[in-house]
DNA sequence: CTGAAAGCGCTTACAG
DNA sequence: CTGAAAGCGCTTACAG
């Protein structure tokens, strides 16, 4: 118990105490606001100007320590450095969270076990109010036993028979508006090149073609399907093929934005332009590749901001407009217009 | 102070010490393994088992209140979510972290002044142990006031006439590396895209090319240096200027990826062919580009995990293997090699 | 309108 | 070899 003058040590709440002449407990409530207290407007004067002399900041750390509840929101991504989806997710989350005051203790596992095991343990250690446990890809995932006791919401991926809440982007929805673009532009022989795995997105945005063209009577040929890979190089293959056709389709829906520049390369070897002799969209609004190649590519966003910020709005508790009990909030994905169609 | 038995409530160290019937002291010299206090293995057994029976966890928490260190790593990120860049940094940070216990408390701040203000006063309320202070891409930054009393390292960012200790790429070593791979190669009209803006980069990787063609008794040529921007439309731009010359360049070194990325295309576009017409080294790794344009892209990376990592271990005091008392601690970028040389 | 006191879950000299 | 006790910086009934 040092008398005072440690030049280093940051000032507690009692130096506030002392200077303003009055208990730690009426500091306490003036600055947290506690009107449940009735402090004369003279006090709340003195404390504040005793805070703002000694420079007083709280310690979180004891705070949540008394009060029994902390304001950390844990966050596992299974890959962070990959893409910038996970940093999308991660900021749209950041900022909800924010605003409810709380903060973001991220972990990194990159998908390893054991790495995900650790970095649950050190969550929960640190008494997080709730975990986001979150993919890069939509995609369904098994949900770590130690979990069970903690609160949780999956963000962009789900765990089928769980009863845990999740967020997720709507994939038919918008495998339907990636199709909608080219149909209103006018195209009926539209082709989509689809990737192999067996995944929501793949499933989801065929659903979303077939619900597009039905809409519009547009009668749906198999032979447009196409179902490759997410890489670029896809986007070769599938110029080949859609270009050796009898009849050629006049528009593409790529599965995502990586395919459709791979079929730009292709078509541009070609000597055939985009969108005149092609049109195109993407999927992904990756902004590297979307907005820069020639022309910018029409394409659908996967909405990570706003699953990260739904996910924190549900694991808050906050109404999110939906009704209550809610398990599976569906994301739109949203168009983002350029110039290939 | 319930007798016992609330079920939700998770087990305190003085649970484990009344089911081990030792003191809490106890409890706490023997999951801290600390050595000073001798004590018997069979209490330590008994200690353990209780702690297994329990399920204990220790609460990180109240751990830092009383033994008045916390396990924080604040990370303040100007741009998470644009590219993977700040999530690599964030990554190589939060592994070298938890190699030593601690724990990142990510803030992103978008670059708004007071969203930075918002995130340094949080992370100070937490207690951090120390703050990375990052940036997406190399640049000169403004050490906010605030920071004045904390333990701060700059990462791939530096502050002209501070005396923070920052983590950089080598710009210069960088560019001298694109240019050696070209010369290895046989070239020796070599052409530079550099992008336009006063950065390190634009400098350093300038500076790189010249001393790389001097060790190498190649006369520098002015004319084969253009300064255009960082995207794909200015390899668009460069390829049509270099392809203008009276003596093309056989080979070149772009700025980045994205400006590559436009000079393939423009070079399909004409029907010339990498390497064969033209050889193209990139800069920045950024996979999605350079792992899958055809031919796949040679180029130098940035190295932003190691950056994080580095400004940890700076932050941590640990021996980097470098002189004591460096401030600049700069990091190498290591040489890609695809297919386009 | 405000203070004294107990408590949150740990750590750490200090005794013995 | 181990325990009793004070303390970290807060919050929150409880009194008055």
């Amino acid at each position: 118990m040092t008398e005072a003058s440690t030049p280093a040590r940051r000032a507690t709440i009692a130096d506030v105490a002392r200077l303003a002449e009055v208990s730690s407990a009426t500091v306490s409530f003036v600055i947290n606001d506690k009107h449940t207290m009735r402090i004369s407007e003279a006090t709340r004067e003195r404390v504040w100007a005793a805070v703002r002399e000694l420079g007083y900041r709280p310690n979180a750390l004891a705070k949540s320590l008394s009060s029994g509840s902390s304001r950390f929101i844990g966050v596992v991504a299974d890959a962070i450095a990959t893409t910038p989806f996970a940093g999308q997710l991660i900021q749209g989350a950041q900022d909800e969270a924010w605003r409810h005051g709380y903060v973001l203790l991220v972990a990194n596992t990159d998908e390893e076990k054991d790495v995900e095991a650790q970095a649950l343990r050190m969550l929960l250690e640190h008494q997080v109010a709730g975990i986001l446990y979150s993919t890069y890809y939509h995609r369904e995932v098994e949900v770590p036993a130690d979990l069970r006791n903690a609160q949780v919401v999956l963000a962009n991926c789900y765990a089928e028979g769980s009863s845990l809440p999740c967020v997720v982007p709507d994939e038919v929805q918008g495998g339907r508006s990636a199709t909608d673009v080219l149909l209103d532009a006018g195209h009926t022989r539209i082709a989509f090149v689809n990737s192999v795995e067996d995944a929501p997105a793949t499933r989801g945005r065929l659903e979303g073609y077939q619900a597009a063209l039905a809409a519009r009577d547009v009668p749906f040929d198999e032979g447009l399907v196409l179902t490759l890979g997410s890489h670029q190089e896809s986007g070769w293959t599938a110029a080949e093929k859609l270009l050796a056709m009898t009849e050629p389709p006049t528009a593409v829906f790529c599965y995502n934005d990586r395919v459709a520049m791979g079929l730009y390369d292709a078509l541009r070897e070609r000597g055939l332009r985009v969108p005149a002799d092609m049109a195109v969209v993407g999927f992904d609004n990756q902004e590297i590749i979307a907005g820069h190649v020639r022309p910018p590519l029409t394409t659908v966003a996967l909405p990570h901001y706003e699953i990260g910020a739904r996910a924190v709005q549900v694991l808050l508790g906050l109404d999110t407009g939906e009704p209550s009990g809610t398990l599976r909030h569906v994301i739109a994905c949203p168009t983002v217009t350029r110039e290939s169609v």
